[in-house]
RNA sequence: GCCGAAGUGGCGGAAUGGCAGACGCAGCGGAUUCAAAAUCCGCCGCCCUCUCGGGCGUGUCGGUUCGACUCCGACCUUCGGCACCA
């Protein structure tokens, strides 16, 4: 058909409006007196070398939306992205491909930004940081030296997993029976120096100012990964000899049910107290243990282990003797690495006790008799009565714990205690590609030595020195090889010229571990205030304009470490004056994973034989084994037609018996169903796949990615284009349904944009527009109220049609369009009509008709006729203007 | 094991005490076309019924209510987090 009306081709309009945007300088965020400002902020990404998935537009279309919806309500908005740039994939990667990690960062960087770009997202790019630039190394190197100045940066010496063929020390999560993950490579655990960051002085803090926080779920997991507890420290003296043991209890209460004590095995008093003839045992599971990581230490080993020491404690109570044991799971970085064990009442002193033979005594009772705890299948550790007790007997547990507690405080045995789960953040990573630690130490050369870059000497670990703030930033050496070697003190170490250095005369040498990536992510929603400021970090009055960051969108995976990091160091910045709220973060939110398409795929044996998927075991994703036998299975793949949905369950067409697995996976390279953002824009345009991400559903949800929804949008914005650029301004009003419904629909929008519920604004916007599908020429008034409302979504769509309705400035500048009250409200509504519950007709009637009214109305309704012939009414219930509801029997 | 979230058509989802399945995808039928794409129109939970219509239906079982996807109790399943923290 020969139309000269153009058609809908984003290609043709999505980057003339990027460059009109960036060319005015529409999203530079300006404060302007008298209005309210928003900070909107994305997580940002690492940059890898993938590029984009469309993972990230999500989360960042959603605060796009939320930005521009913002902008035309006259808010000052800061909307920035940055990236987080250090981090081990560039170094893995140059020294498999030995290019040096700032030129891969320099150019993921740029393919990030370009694809960004692409999207048409709202940022002031003129604030773009990366934490890799010098500029930015300088103040969390500074950050760094504020809490070394305070105590809060210390050095210790901590066992990490230490994998001698990869040269590297290994995260918990890489090591897997006591092998690395990659390579099978022996695995130890050595105690190396670390400087370690006291996150465990802000631990009540972080905890309580949680309250009070828009967070969702996250709020939570924080709370639990402190892990607060209260209770008692107390001394138990040892016998036969001088000294104690201090041990910490959530349950002073059972304190005479204390039938033996465990020690961690690393606890330093086992040297001492050990005997003789117990010495070699000791050792021997000593070195057991040592060799062992935590993971294997405590998830794995299901029966208790452990070794007595041959030593004897007090009970400081009742003097009884009882025996102290050394046993695994007894954590050395817990409480004291000490516990008194009540078998009665505590499940793994339950299993301990029964494993080796000690006695099992109760002195809490459920109901307040006597019970012989030594026949019970598990302990008791609710709540009850204390009996055997002495001066607790016949107190409930609640008044027995503070009784307890009164009592060792005032006999000086104990005293109240509140311990924490958080442990002091390992700061240092033996890596190249990371902020170096802006310390040296003192060199002491050996006798004859002159030069420690080639003579033998002694580093001075002890004496840390901080760089001084006006030598920031402190630059990493150019590296020409960044392996990690057999000497756990990084590569840095081999950068001798940088290491070593002379002041007056003396030797020093720097500190060549490297920040974790955490350092820079923890800090940078700060940086975006003021970005270029070269005096400050950033400036009072750049503060005071912004902060605090009213919405943070992120993934929920950083809802732990990311989150408490960042605010561990707000709250050392809030000590210092720097930063003047308690916390960075009002509102949080996180996106939901995207996965990839369904898959359908069945089981086969090693002799082709099919599976049901109720008998296969997927412990491991990735190495599917025949239940029961272990049996290893090889997983196919299928198409749609060979499979058919019988009750709840899908399978084999052609094989019914035959259940096949139905899910969605995670995107990956691997697994070969990664979506790239740039061929669904290429294909449907930047708005197709913005509107498309919203579209899916809550923006909370995980959800699997259809690419045959994008269609879907594009079909809608499509009916868009036609609809508007065919709005004359001859055009007759709206029938006053249409005008109704534009109205409603500008109320839904605005308020499910402010609630976030995008996926329903989208749907109210189609319903919208089906509507106005069906009215021959559109008024322009209408069309443009339509625009306006849509622009958050597809913004460059938006644009467009907003120019060819005859407008000249951006539709950014324009204020967001009001709905007329009067016509969201309908005076009058078909109501559902039922009897006992049941929907059997309907009537329309005014909102305002009484009850008298409502009844004449379905009085002959011959539809309800059959329902409530031939018997009596027992209650007539009418709402107005929701339901009708007719009870007969 | 503990904590949290969620279970609704073939699929993504909507409705948070008042017409279940909006909106979209897929599918089926039609219009247009030489043909196809695109577009437009109609149908589209399951079962019974020629039709009119009726019955059933929101993971399972029970409860509250005139009325329950929605509230309460128990259970099942899936996903996420934590995992010997004394």
């Amino acid at each position: 058909m020969a139309n000269e009306r153009p058609r809908y081709v984003p290609a043709e309009i999505e980057e003339k409006w990027q460059q009109r945007w960036e060319q005015e300088g529409v999203f530079v965020s300006v404060r302007r007196p008298g209005r309210p400002k928003l900070y909107v902020l994305d997580m940002f990404p690492y940059p890898s070398g993938a590029g984009l998935h469309v993972g990230h537009p999500e989360g960042y279309t959603a605060t796009d939306i939320v930005a521009r919806y913002k902008r035309m309500r006259g808010f000052d908005v800061l909307h920035p992205m940055g990236w987080d740039a250090f981090g081990l994939p560039a170094e893995q990667y140059a020294i498999t491909h030995g290019v040096h990690p700032a030129v891969t960062t320099a150019t993921n960087i740029a393919t990030f930004k370009r694809q960004l770009k692409r999207l048409g997202f709202s940022y002031d790019w003129s604030r773009e940081l990366s934490t890799t630039d010098e500029n930015y190394v300088r103040w969390t190197q500074w950050i760094f030296l504020k809490l070394f100045e305070r105590g809060l940066a210390y050095q210790s010496e901590t066992p990490v997993n230490w994998c001698p063929a990869l040269g590297t020390v290994l995260a918990n999560e890489e090591v897997i029976d006591g092998r690395s993950e990659r390579g099978n490579h022996p695995v130890i655990r050595m105690p190396l120096r670390q400087w370690t960051l006291r996150i465990t002085a802000y631990a009540e803090r972080l905890l309580s100012d949680l309250e009070g926080l828009d967070w969702p779920e996250t709020k939570k997991k924080q709370e639990d990964w402190i892990g607060r507890s209260e209770g008692a420290t107390v001394f138990f003296p040892l016998a036969d000899r001088a000294g104690h043991l201090e041990i910490f209890t959530t349950r002073p209460d059972t304190l005479l049910g204390a039938t033996y004590m465990v020690l961690a095995p690393e606890h330093p008093l086992v040297d001492e107290i050990t005997t003789e003839a117990q010495q070699a045992k000791v050792l021997a599971y000593r070195a057991e243990v040592a060799s062992r990581s935590d993971m294997a230490r405590t998830a794995l080993s299901k029966t208790k282990t452990g070794v007595f020491t041959g030593a004897y404690a007090k009970n400081p109570i009742s003097g009884e003797r009882i025996p102290i044991w050394i046993a695994d799971f007894v954590l050395a970085s817990y409480g004291t690495g000490a516990i008194m064990s009540v078998p009665a009442h505590d499940q793994r002193d339950f299993e301990f006790a029964r494993q080796f033979g000690l006695p099992i005594v109760e002195v809490v009772s459920p109901d307040g008799e006597l019970h012989d705890a030594s026949t019970w299948s598990k302990a008791f550790d609710g709540d009850g009565i204390n009996v055997r007790s002495g001066f607790l007997n016949g107190k409930r547990t609640p008044e027995a714990k503070s009784a307890m507690i009164a009592y060792l405080e005032e006999q000086n045995l104990g005293t109240r205690r509140v311990n924490y789960k958080l442990r002091d953040w390992v700061f240092s990573r033996q890596r190249y590609w990371g902020e170096p630690i802006p310390i040296y130490f003192p060199v002491e050369l050996h006798p004859g030595s002159s030069d420690p870059r080639t003579d033998a000497h002694t580093i001075r670990f002890d004496q840390p020195i901080a760089v001084h703030e006006d030598e920031l930033p402190l630059r990493l050496p150019d590296l020409q090889d960044y392996k990690p070697s057999d000497d756990p003190s990084g590569p840095l170490a081999r950068a001798l010229d940088w290491r070593y250095f002379q002041r007056d005369g003396r030797w020093f040498a720097r500190e060549t571990n490297t920040m974790p990536q955490w350092a820079g992510s923890c800090w940078y929603y700060l940086r975006f205030l003021d970005p270029t400021n070269h005096q400050q970090i950033f400036s009072p009055q750049a503060y005071d304009d912004w902060m605090p960051v009213d919405l943070y969108v992120g993934g929920s995976e950083h809802a732990v470490l990311h989150l408490l990091y960042a605010r561990f160091w707000h709250k050392v910045l809030f000590d210092m004056g720097l930063v003047k709220h308690k916390e960075p973060f009002t509102k949080l939110v996180h996106q939901g994973l995207i996965l990839g398409e369904l898959e359908f795929s069945t089981f086969r044996g090693e002799d082709g034989s099919l599976v049901s998927f109720e008998q296969v075991d997927l412990t491991d994703e990735d190495a599917p084994r025949l239940k029961g036998s272990g049996l290893p299975l090889r997983r196919e793949k299928l198409t749609e037609s060979m499979i058919q949905k019988v009750d709840k369950k899908f399978v084999l067409a052609e094989r019914p018996d035959i259940v096949v697995d139905a899910r969605s996976f995670k995107m990956s390279k691997s697994r070969g169903n990664v979506v790239n953002p740039d061929k669904i824009i290429e294909q449907y345009g930047a708005d197709a796949l913005r509107v498309y991400e919203m579209f899916m559903g809550p923006l909370e949800a995980v959800k699997p990615w259809q690419t045959n929804g994008v269609v879907g949008v594009f079909r809608f914005l499509d009916r868009v284009w036609n609809i508007c650029t065919q709005a004359t301004s001859t055009a007759p009003a709206l029938p006053e349904d249409a005008q109704r419904l534009l109205h409603k629909t500008i109320q839904k929008v605005t308020e499910d944009i402010e609630g976030m519920r995008f996926n329903t604004a989208i749907s109210a916007m189609m319903i919208l527009v089906n509507r106005l599908g069906e009215i021959p020429r559109i008024p322009v008034d209408a069309a443009e109220k339509f625009a306006l409302i849509l622009s958050p979504f597809a913004p460059h769509l938006a644009e467009e049609l907003w120019s060819r309705l005859g407008h000249r400035e951006l539709l950014a500048w324009e204020p967001w369009p009001e709905y007329d009250p009067s016509l969201v409200v309908d005076d009058v509504v078909e109501l559902a009509v039922q009897v006992n519950g049941k929907v059997r007709s309907r009537v329309t009637l005014k909102k305002t008709a009484t009850e008298a009214e409502a009844r004449a109305a379905i009085a002959d309704d011959p539809a309800l006729r059959p329902f409530t012939e031939g018997k009596t009414e027992k209650k007539f219930l009418y709402i107005p203007g929701r339901i009708i509801n007719l009870v007969v029997g």
